[in-house]
DNA sequence: AGAATAGTGTCTGTCAGACACTATAGA
DNA sequence: TCTATAGTGTCTGACAGACACTATTCT
């Protein structure tokens, strides 16, 4: 035997890329899922996702913008890689590899699209523990769930579920329904001077009482993640 | 067009698992490398790493612990995912996708089996700028390596690099190593003792002066993560 | 004026950094 | 006793939590 590597030596495992697309709507925390068309797992609710097209993508974060662009018909405003979950028992169809993408959008931004299509909708997280879901998808997006609230925790990750132009009190509101519990309005406002991530507008808004500041993302900037965590 | 999805309808990427195995050795971070026997990149070194076995392997976990099997004999102490790379460039037999597993182990558990594989060597991190390597699997080191540096900010992962049983003393060097800077006795004793992971022993080791306690984790017990990170 | 929401001032608590101090081993 | 390493005491600084206070808008 030497270490010569043979591709056709191994059956090569099926491979799929899916997306755990969040936003915050209504106050609740919620999930892209789709009705599936075909087996297996035919009816049932699902994460968006599917196979690689190896002559147009040009790597895995362009097939979930596909697939998630045939839903909503926008990008999200956040991508990122979650994890990858596989084995020989989660597919029926054999050995199966998923890389999913944890994504997040502005409830706003797909609301358009999302309305005409059938097969699309979202989900409220908490309904999930009774909702029948396709393969592991359920605890995928549990798992999707508590990176979400984890980053929110240390990071400005949730204005991502935010319109280009937003208030403390949204971005406070958004974060809150993210990790489920409340935060400190000072804290907030500590973090985004602290983070010089935003800039204010001149415009204010109207909001019940006095006018609030709008504030929106300095073009350019990244995203910053800070040295502790929010309350616990 | 339906929604159906053919399986057959894709050609499927090359799917490969590979491992960025770390260890401190002699005061620096090193990286597991093996020289690769056959074509794309034969004689370069590259990570270890290679097919999913699809009737063996559980999932691509397991393929990671064998491929590092092969190499070191062990069980790396810790293995978590890293990330998946994918393009139609980053190799060329076409479209491939690597899973990249992220993996630490005592320098002395691999030592004795390391030493008689030929074509596996522990490479510095700091001598890869020179060195030719396979693939983008510099990038991908790089990349492994800053999220241990984060980690080894918020929590105790760097004890992954240690054997049973070690001093406060040796702790701090391997996170110092990890890190690439000095940090405070003081504020690693306190995360020792906060943490509630580790128990001491009633055998004391010398170190030149006084006797140093030693330490081990207690059985069972789970990596802590803290709420604020060190230094910066 | 009163209600509602926006935003500030400031005190406390926690924990990392700094560093002087004590403790204990070997030479 | 001298040196080297182990380990403690304790002050400072940064920043999150708490919450009272002021500001501004609408009715």
């Amino acid at each position: 035997m030497t270490g010569a590597y043979n591709i056709n030596q191994f059956k090569n495992p099926l491979f799929t890329v899916d997306s755990v697309l969040f936003t915050v709507k209504d106050s609740s925390l919620k999930v892209l899922m789709v009705k599936r068309a075909s087996a297996p797992f035919a009816g049932r609710w699902g994460l968006p996702g599917g196979f690689v097209d190896v002559d147009s993508d040009d790597s895995t974060d362009m097939t979930a913008l596909r697939k998630l662009k045939e839903k909503t018909n926008v990008a999200p405003q956040y991508l990122e890689q979650l994890q990858t979950f596989s084995g020989l028992n989660r597919d029926p169809r054999g050995f199966s590899v998923t890389l999913v993408y944890f994504a997040l959008i502005a409830e706003q931004r797909a609301a358009p699209h999302i309305e005409t299509v059938e097969d699309a909708q979202w989900i409220e997280i908490n309904a999930l523990d009774t909702l029948p879901v396709a393969f592991d998808h359920k605890a995928i997006i549990k798992q999707a769930t508590s990176r979400l609230q984890q980053k929110a925790l240390y990071s400005m990750l949730p204005i991502y579920c935010l319109p280009d132009y937003f208030t403390v009190s949204q971005l406070k509101s958004v974060i809150e329904t993210i990790i489920g519990k409340t935060i400190q309005r000072k804290s907030l406002i500590r973090r985004i001077e602290a983070s010089e991530m935003f800039e204010t507008t001149d415009e204010k808004v109207k909001s019940g009482g006095r006018l609030a500041q709008l504030y929106r993302v300095k073009p350019g900037v990244d995203i910053v993640h800070f040295e502790r965590n929010l309350s616990v």
